[in-house]
Order: C-alpha cells, then sequence, then structure tokens
DNA sequence: TGTACATCAGTGAACGCGCGTTCACTGATGTAC
DNA sequence: TGTACATCAGTGAACGCGCGTTCACTGATGTAC
C-alpha cells in the first residue's frame, strides 16, 4: 500500500524547508539563519513553517542530525568502494571523504563542528549518537587494520594513559560494543589531526600557509599513517 | 611629559567596552555580541561607543586583533620561562600556552578561528599579520630545534611536496625572513595536530570519548613531538 | 588669573529594519456513512 | 455515488522585541589670549 498523498507532500515540503535553510547557512552562515528568511525564499508566510517544525529549535536539530548523518553515509560509502583492496586504502578514502564534505558542505560541517548557534541548545540524547557514528566508522577501519597486521602499532601508541583507557572500557560497555582499545584509542588520536586541517582549511587559516591544501591534506594524513605505525604501499 | 588626561580617559574607557564586549561574548556567542547590550552593560547609551569605534565591525576587528596578539603573547611568554631549558622543552611550553589560551578565553578563541560572524569581513592587512606573529613563534623554535640537533626529521618528512615547498618559499620572500623550508614545513604539520585538538575540545567533541583531555592533549603532543623525530627526554 | 571659545563625551529620540511566535481565519483535501 | 464533516496546509495581522546607526542637543573639560 502507498502511502497517502498527502503525507508524501508533506515529508517532501520538510525536505524542501530544511533545503533551503542549508542554502541559506551556505550564505549568511550558520547564526544568520532565520524562519522568515526561509519563508521568504520559499514563497510561503512564515507561520506555515511551523506546521513542520514546532520552532526554530527543532528544525536546528533537524538540520544537525541530517548533517552527521550525512557525513557518516559518506565516509562509509567511501569505504565501501575500497572493499576489495586493503583496510589501509579503506582508512585513505574514509579519511579523504571526511574532508570532501566538509569542503562539499560548508555550512552544514560548520554547524556541527563550528561555534554554537548562540540561543541554542542541541539535545544531547539525539545528536550524540548521530556524532557518534562517523566515529564508531573510523574505530572499525582501524581494528581491522590492526588484525590484519597492516597496521602495527608505533610503541608511543601502545601506552595508553589509564584516565583515558578506563574512560574508552566505560564507552564500549555503554555503547555496549565489542572494540578493542588500541583501535579505539588510534582512532580518538587521528581524529583530530583530520579535523584540524578541515577547520583550519575551512576558516581559510590554512590556505594561504601552505598554498596548495589538496596535497598538503593528503601528504598530512599519509605522515599521520606512517606515524601511526601502518605499512603504505601506495 | 604625561599624555593628557582626557586621552588617557578614552583610551581607558575603550580598553573596558572592548572588556565588555568580550565577556558578553563569553556568556552569548561570539555572534550574540550587540553595541545595544554593551552599552546597557556599561551604564551609557549606545550612541556613546560611536565616539570610540566607528562602527561595530571596527570593534570586532579591535577584538580580532586583541585576541590574536593575545595569543601571541601568551605563547612567547610561556617559552621565554623555558630559556635556559632545551628547545624541545619550550616548544611543549609553547603548545600548551596555544591550548591554555583557547581554555581561558573561549570567545576570543572563536572569534579568531571559530566560524565567521554572519555579516563581518575582517580586513585581511591588518588580521594575517596578527595571526601570523604565533605560527612564526613556532616555526622559529623548530629550526632552533633543527639547527641544535634536538629534532632530526623523520624521513617522510624530509621530502615536501613541490607545490608546497614553492609557496613556502614565496611566504618567507614576502615576509622578508630567513626561515628554513624544512622548519616551516615541519610547523604547519604541526599546527593542524595542536589545533584539532583544542577545537574538538572547545565544541565539546572530544571531551565526552576521552574522558581526560588534559592528559590526552599532553599525550598527543608527545607522540607528536616523537613522530616529527624529537628526542624527548622528559 | 579671568574670560571667551572650541572641543569633547555623552544623552535621548527617532528611523527603519528583521526577528520568533501566536492567533483567528479560510479554502482545499480526505474520510465515514 | 453523494453528502456531511473533520483534518490539514496555509494566510495575514499582530505582539513585543532587539538591532545598528543618525541626529540635534547639552553640559563639562581643556585651551588661547
Amino acid at each position: 500500500m502507498p502511502r497517502p498523498k498527502r503525507e508524501q507532500d508533506r515529508e517532501a515540503t520538510a525536505r524542501q524547508i530544511k533545503a533551503v535553510a542549508r542554502r541559506l547557512m551556505a550564505e549568511k552562515g550558520s547564526a544568520g539563519l532565520s524562519m522568515r528568511a526561509i519563508a521568504r525564499e520559499m514563497k510561503m508566510t512564515a507561520p506555515a513553517l511551523y506546521y513542520y517544525f514546532a520552532s526554530m529549535d527543532d528544525l536546528i536539530t533537524a538540520l544537525i542530525l541530517d548533517a552527521f548523518n550525512a557525513l557518516a553515509d559518506q565516509i562509509d560509502a567511501a569505504r565501501q568502494q575500497h572493499t576489495d583492496e586493503s583496510y589501509t586504502a579503506q582508512m585513505m578514502a574514509a579519511v579523504l571523504a571526511y574532508r570532501q564534505y566538509a569542503l562539499d558542505h560548508p555550512a552544514d560541517f560548520q554547524l556541527i563542528y563550528g561555534s554554537p548557534i548562540p540561543g541554542y541548545a542541541a539535545p544531547r540524547e539525539l545528536t550524540v549518537p548521530a556524532s557518534s557514528r562517523t566515529l564508531i566508522i573510523f574505530v572499525e577501519i582501524l581494528q581491522a587494520m590492526l588484525e590484519s597486521g597492516e597496521l602495527v602499532l608505533d610503541t608511543h601508541y601502545q601506552t595508553i594513559p589509564p584516565s583515558i583507557a578506563t574512560h574508552i572500557e566505560g564507552l564500549a560497555a555503554q555503547l555496549d560494543m565489542e572494540f578493542s582499545l588500541a583501535a579505539a584509542y588510534v582512532a580518538f588520536c587521528a581524529w583530530p589531526q583530520i579535523h584540524g586541517v578541515i577547520m583550519l582549511e575551512l576558516f581559510e587559516h590554512i590556505g594561504p600557509v601552505v598554498g596548495d591544501v589538496d596535497t598538503f591534506y593528503r601528504a598530512q594524513m599519509t605522515h599521520m599513517f606512517h606515524t601511526l605505525g601502518a605499512t603504505i604501499t601506495a
């Protein structure tokens, strides 16, 4: 049985509202978003939007969840494309996809990883699981690299500070997941290195300094794999 | 001859305006800043502020320049405190100071390194030199580490991608500075690693995941020094 | 030292704007019998 | 198949708010003679 037409329209309009919101964010920054501006752009009146989102905060929350999921989807898709290659290749693909998402959707990326929006507080019970997806993918790939022997951790990554180790174990228990301490720790060490370049690139701090950011990012990631202890064949 | 009293008052008030602005930013986010709110807080009328700053954009520019300089000052001061120790110790002190500034002045740090403020565009001829100061300090310390033999670059940091090398040489010529290509490149590779942890910490993405961010940052920086090729004695 | 005048720091009213949200309403769409 | 009714999607006016900036003004402070 096909879903009722009305319900489909409803969802289509909701999607369209979010799309317009994203476009406006891209143009005027995440903090420049407004219900009235969206309505204007959609040739509706502002109150009509309240039929789809109970408040501006609700709309922002929806945008944030979408962004986290789109990022994780894109990274996962990139990894899937390399399943017939080494795990290291998958990791590289994932890491490039992370940056590509940030470059393709700067507004969404800022929304989730940039300065928080002034009056808005995200409901953590929704955002935390969504945001974890990306990190979990990295942990999984690194775990596979470790198990396959593609990655033999450099000695100084082998001793994990105790306070951090216990915290990670707590996380694993809480998420009810099976991942090795080493894989998680090395993922958490890699993440800021990936993220740092991208943040500096997005806000135009690193571009003026290195020039060719594309090459720089690739080089930086290769350095990182080396320093973790991976054997890179490419 | 002492400067006229009026001029001193004038500067004191300007400083006070900036201080209030910083406090408000800390409370409501960089995008939540407003002339009227500052005036209210200072028990003045809003138009009075225009006697000190020609527009809101001018005020923001002043805040940005102050923040860049305060960050560089704090890093430089931290380094100076360790001039009787190794350059590696100076580098560690500098790197810890970078984070400490971000934690102590999150609003200022966001102002310079976070999402840009919607309607505002910084005058690059002012901000670029101010922002460069910090980076130059890192380059200088790393250069000293290289020259003293405290840092012997790991092989894969020794081949610099050509497009980046030429860009860095262009920078050196433009700034009329004498620094080695290797020192600059390794500084630019270190920067995102330093910066990444802090951004993730500031926006509360890494804390939930590693727990003890203090220890994590220290460990991460030690890892970084190791992987660059430094011999760490502490 | 006294006086006339210029500058300065600040006020209060006003302009025109955009904002999130509520409310009572209307016409179209879907549903039950 | 027709009709009565409920729900839905959207409108337009309004509320109360805060914003950056301008303008004409006032009283205090400093300066020149």
